[in-house]
DNA sequence: CATGAAAATCGCCACGC
DNA sequence: GCGTGGCGATTTTCATG
């Protein structure tokens, strides 16, 4: 992937509704040009999905939490994203190296929602967790620096 | 916000580009009364902006991790954010609950860079990092429960 | 707030280089 | 791969109920 191509997603990355015709400006190219170029980063899976960013307080979930989560049995099948899956409450799942074998970062209404979103989580996987209450967000969703 | 607004926003998290044709469509609205929604839920700040995902792997930021940071000075000011905001490695930055103040989430090219990067965060911000690295991410950025 | 229609703009394809 | 041209679709605005 080169320089324009570079160009393109970083553009595409800040405003993923820009117009070919605008990236086609920007990138100094033809608005055909761009347009193949823009389908084969998608094809290619360099351009994984286009989506509306929303605050998440005026959606009703105002609370934020990372959860970690240790199996009780260490020998466990790993499959608890897939267990997991189905929760709508968790943004995103990573399994990570360390203490702890995995980190939610999670979205709720309310204590009580993150009290039982927790009982959820242990039941279903059989694991322990540990909660960080998220306080404040100075940022999140930065476009990388491509 | 109510039962039409929510699924606009549900959808467009989904597709951001989707168009208001489609959006008319889905809502059951005709395309200017949709229009008109999704403009006012912009200004609103309901819907803060849209963007193109890409796969970090491909960009050449294939390196995930969280750092946790603890201020080596309790009492120190605490204007971490703005002090780190140029470092475009750092894509998101939470202050939180619990026994450290912030947690960032950072993406690299490599483990040195890694280093690098923490060096730089230490030297940028007087504080102690504790980071914990991602194996693997099962999702993230899934769209919220509307 | 919703609608329908008009005007401007855009997406998309075929073609030639 | 890139540019040009053109047509149908989409976006955007506006007048009206």
């Amino acid at each position: 992937m080169e320089e324009i191509d570079r160009r393109i997603v970083s553009l595409l990355s800040r405003n993923g509704r820009m117009s070919f015709t605008e990236l086609a400006r920007q990138a100094g190219l033809s608005v055909s040009a761009v347009h193949q170029r823009v389908r084969r980063l998608e094809t290619d899976g360099v351009i994984t999905g286009y989506v509306a960013l929303c605050d998440p307080v005026v959606i009703g979930l105002p609370l934020t939490a990372f959860v970690s989560i240790k199996p009780f049995d260490p020998a466990a099948p790993d499959d608890l994203p897939e267990r997991l899956a189905g929760v709508t409450a968790i943004e995103a799942c990573h399994s990570v190296a360390g203490d702890e074998s995995y980190i939610l970062k999670v979205r709720v209404a309310s204590p009580s929602a993150l009290e039982d979103l927790l009982q959820q989580i242990r039941t279903i996987a059989n694991v322990s967790t540990r909660t960080t209450v998220v306080l404040s967000t100075a940022y999140e969703n930065r476009p990388p620096e491509i």
